[in-house]
DNA sequence: CCCTGATTCGC
DNA sequence: GCGAATCAGG
């Protein structure tokens, strides 16, 4: 893939957006994050809001020795208003019962957790695939919380899609 | 372990 | 210029 103007406007509004560069290559396509982070410094659009500092790291390279690089990134930040989006932050947890003792009580009474709402290419091997709303909705997402290995979907999803045999026949 | 961005350096 | 490897941090 190479970076023709469209992808590379793409990139600019993506990243202007405050989107992360894993989900901006997941957009583009062809792209693993890296090479989105090596653009976006090229292109010196680095430094939004306020990801994560840059701490000005030096360790590789023994040779070279001559290696300036003392600015300091003088960018005071004049307001941050970048809400952390990644999917960390968002995170939520949630317990799945303790084995209740009595009945399981219906589907429809149990608490939903809080889903992320993911786009369809922001879904991983690993975030549940529980769809929400009408798939031919805009805002047609997915549950996105933790689907551990065992599955497509989070501890909930997975309690509503597959429910055993009897406590199917209880929540009727 | 999952994720984030930053930096280096061989290509 | 490009981006994998690597680093540093959450």
């Amino acid at each position: 893939m190479n970076w023709t103007d469209e992808r590379v406007e793409l990139l600019r509004k993506l990243w202007s957006e405050g989107l992360s560069a894993s989900q901006i290559a997941a957009q583009l396509g062809g792209v693993s994050r890296n090479a989105v982070i090596g653009k976006v410094h090229r292109l010196k659009l680095s430094g939004r809001g306020r990801a994560t500092a840059a701490p000005a790291r030096q360790k590789k390279a023994t040779q070279g020795a001559s290696m300036q690089k003392s600015v300091t990134r003088a960018a005071s930040a004049t307001r941050h208003v970048t809400a952390t989006i990644g999917a960390t932050a968002l995170q939520v947890q949630f317990d799945a019962e303790p084995v209740a003792r009595h009945y399981i009580r219906p589907v429809e009474n149990v608490v939903v957790p809080i889903s992320r709402n993911l786009q369809l290419v922001e879904l991983t091997e690993r975030t549940c695939k529980w769809p929400n709303g009408d798939p031919l909705s805009e805002d047609f997402s997915f549950c996105g919380n933790d689907a551990a290995e065992t599955g497509p979907y989070c501890k909930y999803h997975s309690r509503v899609a597959f429910q055993p045999a009897a406590e199917r026949r209880r929540a009727r």
